[in-house]
DNA sequence: GGGCGCCTCTGCACCGATGTAATCTTCGGA
DNA sequence: TCCGAAGATTACATCGGTGCAGAGGCGCCC
């Protein structure tokens, strides 16, 4: 059997047998060709109305070899940062025209393979790709034939192009807004044990920095593991750090949702933020700014590293298969202050 | 110029040379056809491994008259409660093998059209679209030719399948919730005046039929319009209806977000939750759960949601143009009682 | 008036796969 | 040994557009 039409659906032959014109006259009105009699145009735009029809794109994609959209790939867009992200990487492809396919990995090591294996290669120009379970020991497998923007930090010096933030200061920044207000015993939540690379270690050898720039000796009993980084992660691992009995007086969330499950916890055991218990987050995502007390967290320029993707996704596309040495960025980051490490104003 | 050529790209073409076999074999050893000869798929396999091949999905959509993809249209991936159920409508195609399209419609009455216009009818074999600005007056245009089913409250008895739940009960049910407290100065947040469809006017008529069913009497002063339903908008009708000096003993947020908002600004006028002012949302995004206090809120049932919106549309797809009644379906909803209406636990 | 160049439009091959139907093999059974 | 059916493979048209090259037509200039 052929393939189906759908009633309604006309094809460019049709319009062209309507207005009396050869398909590539409609072709050339549709892609707005400059030298077409007026006459001429109006004919097939009346044929084009009349018939309601629309540009098949999947037929001009295969002619073209390009699609005009790229994939998205990340964890889960249940995590706040990372549908904030989408949002803006979103935006920012808009604005060049581009069209965004998200997919889900759920920082399954077997999904993020998969994505990279192209399966979706024809279907996408290029790939903005944030792992989180793939690292320093998969660096070949991102050796792709295709445009790519590695977000994140789970890779560093890879063959592809980056965007990321330097997170070792931000996270020594933040531990540092900590201790400045007096704060010794600093719990650190959502650590990953034994990784020397991502974004757990990385903050965590901040924060090592920082306390050891102050003099304050590193307690491990302090360290709250995490593996997935929700709130439900960070409630537990507060719980597990209240329980445990150690002595607490700040908390930095290596994100906002562990931060705010944290606080979360903290709120139920009626602790103080910040009176008893300074917390700190990371992200800044806008349930942050909204939070009870507010959430203070770092800034990690989501709409700059968005569009920096999108436009070295994009030079790359342009490029069109034309190697260059790979590019980091490094996105500045700042940190946005609030009630819950700043005493309330009345 | 033809189509550009990327490198490492082979085509069917290419592995039939290789393996010396024609192309449609290739074709079948890649979708599986049962009757090849096990030498035969064995050489095709190893020149597909050797060339690294895969299919052009673009082409084979083409020819096959399908994608493969669903489109899902939704204001923005920013506010919590359409993150969430984009991850659920992802993962209930995922299960039938289906990819989905996010399109961010900014609530934007252009683009909303633009959506139906169906410029990416092509490009998905359906949609599921949760307009927001689009309404009654604009029936006829839900009126299209491709597969689609419509969430939320904007459009009843249209021409499209349509998945939904029933606000008014939903939000009579909450509102008695806060009566059942004790409370009688109930507010509003995120109205909508004017409007008689929409969840805004929806969930106002539930709570007028609460108050009526406790013979309280209605007053506007209690209600704080919203255009968007975030975070801040419901902070911004929070604090004007507190400025106005209104005596009110509860607040009701439209949505979760707006609920949040509202729930920052009693907590910055250190208005107690839920001692002065018990709070109650609509949404039951995960966010909820974690807030200070956690907030009780209707559960939507958006699992459940997402689930048969992607059914109606793959039986959509499957009649094939086939044209039936529209279906309605009503998904159920609960509530969840949390801090921010109950006492809390000692 | 012939020639040149620009405007306008058309024919045709082709993008990379799949459906159909036809052809060629193979093998069991009479 | 021969025949027929099932197994295995192939040629070819086709999906709906776009790039390229070229054919007319027309006006303008020398």
């Amino acid at each position: 059997m052929n393939a189906p039409r759908r009633a309604g659906t006309a094809t460019m032959h049709d319009v062209a047998a309507l207005a009396g014109v050869s398909i590539k006259t409609v072709s050339n009105v549709v892609n707005g060709y400059q030298f077409i009699r007026p006459a001429t145009r109006a004919k097939v735009e009346v044929a084009i109305g009349e018939l309601g029809y629309r540009v098949n794109i999947t037929a001009r994609n295969l002619r073209q070899g390009r699609t005009g959209m790229i994939g998205l790939a990340v964890p889960e867009l249940s995590l706040p940062y990372f549908a904030e992200l989408a949002d803006s990487v979103i935006s920012a492809a808009d604005a060049v025209g581009l069209t965004v396919l998200i997919e889900q990995t759920g920082a399954v090591r077997q999904r993020e393979l998969e994505v990279l294996s192209g399966q979706r290669r024809h279907l996408t120009d290029g790939l903005i790709f944030s792992p989180l379970d793939l690292g320093e020991q998969d660096k070949s497998s991102f050796d792709v034939d295709f445009p790519m923007v590695l977000l994140g930090e789970r890779i560093f010096g890879g063959p592809a192009d980056h965007v990321t933030m330097n997170n070792v200061d931000a996270s020594r920044a933040a531990t540092e807004h900590l201790i400045d207000l007096g704060r010794r015993r600093i719990a650190l939540i959502g650590t990953h044990p034994g990784e020397t690379m991502g974004s757990a270690a990385l903050r965590e050898r901040g924060y090592r920095q920082a306390l050891e720039g102050a003099a304050i000796e590193f307690d491990p009993a302090l360290l709250g593991d995490a593996g997935l980084w929700h709130r439900s992660t960070g409630a537990e691992a507060m719980t597990r750090l209240l329980d445990s009995g150690v002595e607490l007086d700040a908390v930095f969330g290596l994100n906002d949702a562990m931060a705010l499950g944290a606080m979360h916890v903290l709120h139920d055991r009626r602790i103080d933020v910040p009176g008893q218990v300074a917390v700190i987050g990371f992200d800044d995502i806008d349930e942050a700014s909204y939070s009870s007390p507010p959430l203070t967290s770092v800034v990690p320029g989501r709409e700059e590293i968005a569009q920096m993707a999108v436009k070295l996704l994009v030079d790359q596309i342009a490029a069109g298969g034309a190697r260059r040495p790979p590019i980091e960025i490094v996105a500045q980051y700042t940190i946005a202050v609030r009630g819950s490490t700043a005493p309330q104003p009345r």
